[in-house]
DNA sequence: GCCGTTGATTGACCCTGATCAATCCGCCCT
DNA sequence: AGGGCGGATTGATCAGGGTCAATCAACGGC
């Protein structure tokens, strides 16, 4: 998941199970809550839609900087090879349940067509959101990317409590900060004013309800206040 | 082109000519500094290999921000659609000819299967230097930004001029601002620091020499002065 | 050759967001 | 219940880079 450009009717998301086989024994399809799935350098055997739960991307400078390139939401597929090789490391945040795909169909569009079409799609449709993601992390305030973060998530997995819409957050301050390019204390921060300014209301540390989602859109898309 | 994390000793760029065919009468394959080769929505039609010169690919928001998304040097592909269409702008900075390809090889692997599977692995490839210029977006700083930029070219397009290597920049400074998340003045000013430091020389506007390389690795992966 | 235009550079100042540090809070453990 | 730990929040301060404005330089047109 990228932080794209929200709209008030963005087409909705289309959860495309890719697929219905039955996994092979031999690749992990169950992830508990830290485990890794692979790291960055890493030979890439298998593609993975995530089915259920999020998982994060992470990509480490030398010098500890870090940045999540990614959180794979239900739908979305991780794995992408790069030389053969995979380029970031893979956490779960939750319990998470994937489907996995032998990276050869990504080569090889003889034996399954349709998968190996599907995947390319996913493919560019990545590059395209990451285009998006360029301008949010080049371009916006500290304000507009944590409204265009909570925006996504809500149109992405929000729930209806009520008369609102509830969003949850599976990942830390520093995740949300280190996927923003800004600092914990900044999110943080932004949070309290979101909260001060009865946009939001926070349940609880994982949990943000969303009071008013034209303000927050707006704000995504650099209205003040 | 993106800037991915520069390093001493990268593998040598490699320009593949995906293709030797000769490009069908109908398509635009030769542009003169300020043409456009496509825009934002239009259809995808055609992708298209950089043979020569540069072209600049460019997203906007509403209120007029920019984005530089990449530059496109020889060897790049362009064009990659997202839903059928084109999602930025292209205009070409320098006399530029194009190798184009049919669309639909990207979804048809069974016509030309080689090319086909060219075209899927440089969308993997983008897709992994685009993380690595996530990393140089969110978490680099103006000096860090400007020096990594300038590694990247002098690795991709420099050119060897005496005891040093030199390096045209055909773009503007505000096109190197919008790609690398800064202003104009800033990227001027990094300029004039990175040159009054000596590491480069500033031959004109368009073309720099690069009288300290290692000094300049150094600053581009966070090492002050 | 002289101006006018456009982009680049430089300067002065300010503001956003980073940094450093001090609580605070929730949670787990015994 | 009490204590300890890690992440979150808040506060105080600072600085990197943005903004606004004033030259400067290159180039094209006449």
């Amino acid at each position: 998941m990228y932080v794209t450009i929200p709209s008030e009717n963005p087409c909705p998301f289309a959860f495309l199970p890719l697929c219905g086989t039955t996994p092979p024994q031999s690749v992990q399809t169950h992830l508990k809550p830290g485990a890794y799935l692979f790291y960055e350098g890493d030979e890439v055997e298998w593609l993975y839609q995530v089915t259920s739960g999020v998982v994060r991307l992470t990509r480490l400078l030398s010098d500890g900087r870090r940045q999540v390139i990614a959180f794979g939401y239900p739908g979305d597929i991780i794995g992408f090879p790069a030389a053969g090789n995979h380029h970031t490391d893979c956490e779960a945040l939750t319990d998470t349940h994937l489907q996995p795909y032998k990276r050869s169909i990504l080569e090889d569009c003889e034996s399954d067509p349709k998968l190996h079409s599907a995947l390319m799609h996913a493919a560019l449709n990545e590059i395209s959101a990451m285009q998006d993601h360029f301008m949010m992390l080049g371009r916006k305030s500290a304000n507009e990317k944590l409204a265009s973060f909570l925006c996504v998530l809500a149109e992405r997995v929000g729930t209806v409590t009520g008369p609102y819409r509830s969003v949850t957050l599976p990942m830390s301050r520093s995740d949300i900060a280190d996927f923003l390019g800004l600092t914990t204390e900044t999110v943080s921060r932004t949070f309290t004013q979101l909260r001060n300014s009865k946009i939001i209301t926070i349940e609880n540390i994982h949990t943000v309800i969303i009071q008013r989602p034209t303000a927050l859109l707006g704000l995504s898309q650099g209205e003040h206040d």
